[in-house]
DNA sequence: ACAACAAGTGTCAAACATACACTTAATAAA
DNA sequence: TTTATTAAGTGTATGTTTGACACTTGTTGT
């Protein structure tokens, strides 16, 4: 062979994208209409973003692109967690007759590297991007049958949350800015799906450093108005190999 | 293209193969002799062991296969870490020479799932493999320059392995069968490289009932002989989900 | 016999985890 | 304007875990 074989149609990043808003951990996915010969209705079928990988692309960038061009945002939290690459992965009937639509090369197999990427959701305005027809939030709760291995994906990325949670302060990329303690232990209470001891949970939170309390508090709340806190990005990045510990009922104790 | 382009050139798996000998944590390398048209003089440069992943294989597979090929070992901890997908990783002018006499696409891009693996290292009786020329252990702290980006992957080997192991009970890995509370101890002092205090590095391991005591003990140490332990493997598996805590001094707590 | 060596053992003080109930400050309803 | 509703905010006592610390034991070699 004379000419040098393209990476292209080999590589994809998936990303795993997640938000929390009225008390609900959500996930960003994108429905596709699949054509069905058969019955000339298309059928639907929901999926993670994702994209081929370019040829001259690395591979945070690529997730970055999906992530940016489907939500519009930079600077996101994203991290690479897990790379897929069973040979059957997309070879299911329906899966096949979207590619068939949409790629040059349907039979070549795809490996994906997956990303898990977490969201203040109200930053988000969902924008009608070239390779969706639309993009929802799903609780996690409810998310439907998904393309290719992507519940899977999804599955092992909701674990890696869970486990990451209690051992790095990414909890707040999920949260606006500011944000009181109610909606923090909420967080967690909704990622661990377990209860936590609201004096217990405030005390660890306060004494870790990661967060510091603001001035300002809710207005306009028909019960005692709860203070504003902002993460502590700083604290964070100056110790970049620290573990935390969030335990039973608390928040964070800083290792070694 | 009336042609299924095929996945082959451009996806590895590398392997960062972790033992553990003479209080010294080791990386199982391969050499490899590269042709320099200039002095005609091989030069010799040391890789990660790894392969091309094949059409038909999945990557757990591919991993497991360069695995056994170098050591006729099968169902070692093997887990997938990290995905390298630069662009110019393999562009350096060595690896590219090296390529070039191996390789029937040398220019392609490639991406690598890389792996690590923990093991005896008494188990193991190193084949002289396909594609390696000779493969040696050689001590962390004396790793050369290797080929591609494979400095970088190592780094991040070791960096989550001295994260996982305060995390999850695999420093069992790369023990024998039968080990005494002193070897488990200095196996923690020389991947966490700190110093641990006995007494209570002894109470936590057996407070965590991830090791049990046999009757058996050194015989032929000029000291008091040692006990022999065993991982707790059922304990483990049973607890999969488990996360351990490692702290200062100690041994493992188990969370909720 | 005794020297050398690593194994093996216990306690106390400080830090942390857990369990638990009432008061406060705002709006909404009566 | 009083009262009800709601979520925020606060402290303590008990049990558990951690961390610091030094001497005795059992084996081989001299």
């Amino acid at each position: 062979m004379a000419f040098t074989p393209s990476l292209n149609p080999h590589v994809s990043t998936d990303c795993v994208i997640f938000g929390f808003s009225q008390e609900t951990l959500r996930l960003l996915l994108i429905r596709r209409n699949i054509p069905n010969r058969l019955t000339d209705v298309n059928d639907i079928l929901y999926a993670l973003p994702g994209d081929l990988v370019k040829d001259d692309e690395n591979l945070n960038n690529a997730a970055n692109r999906v992530l940016a061009e489907l939500t519009g945002l930079k600077g996101i939290y994203l991290t690479q967690f897990q790379t897929f690459g069973d040979p059957l992965r997309i070879a299911k009937a329906k899966d096949r007759a979207w590619l068939e639509s949409v790629r040059q090369d349907p039979d070549a197999r795809v490996i994906t590297v997956a990303y898990m990427a977490l969201i203040d959701s109200q930053k988000v305005v969902l924008q009608p991007g070239s390779f969706s027809q639309e993009a929802v939030w799903i609780p996690i709760h409810e998310v439907p049958e998904l393309a290719f291995d992507h519940n899977e994906i999804y599955e092992q990325a909701l674990a890696a949350l869970k486990e990451r949670i209690q051992l790095q302060p990414i909890g707040f990329e999920l949260l606006p800015e500011k944000f009181t303690m109610g909606e923090l232990q909420s967080l967690y209470e909704t990622i661990l799906e377990r209860d936590l001891d609201k004096r217990n949970f405030r005390r660890k939170m306060l004494n870790s450093g990661i967060i510091s309390p603001l001035a300002e508090k809710q207005i306009g709340v028909s019960n005692k108005p709860a203070r504003f806190y902002i993460f502590n990005r700083d604290f964070a990045q100056n110790n970049p190999t620290a573990i935390y510990n969030l335990r039973m009922d608390g928040s964070f104790t800083l290792f070694n």
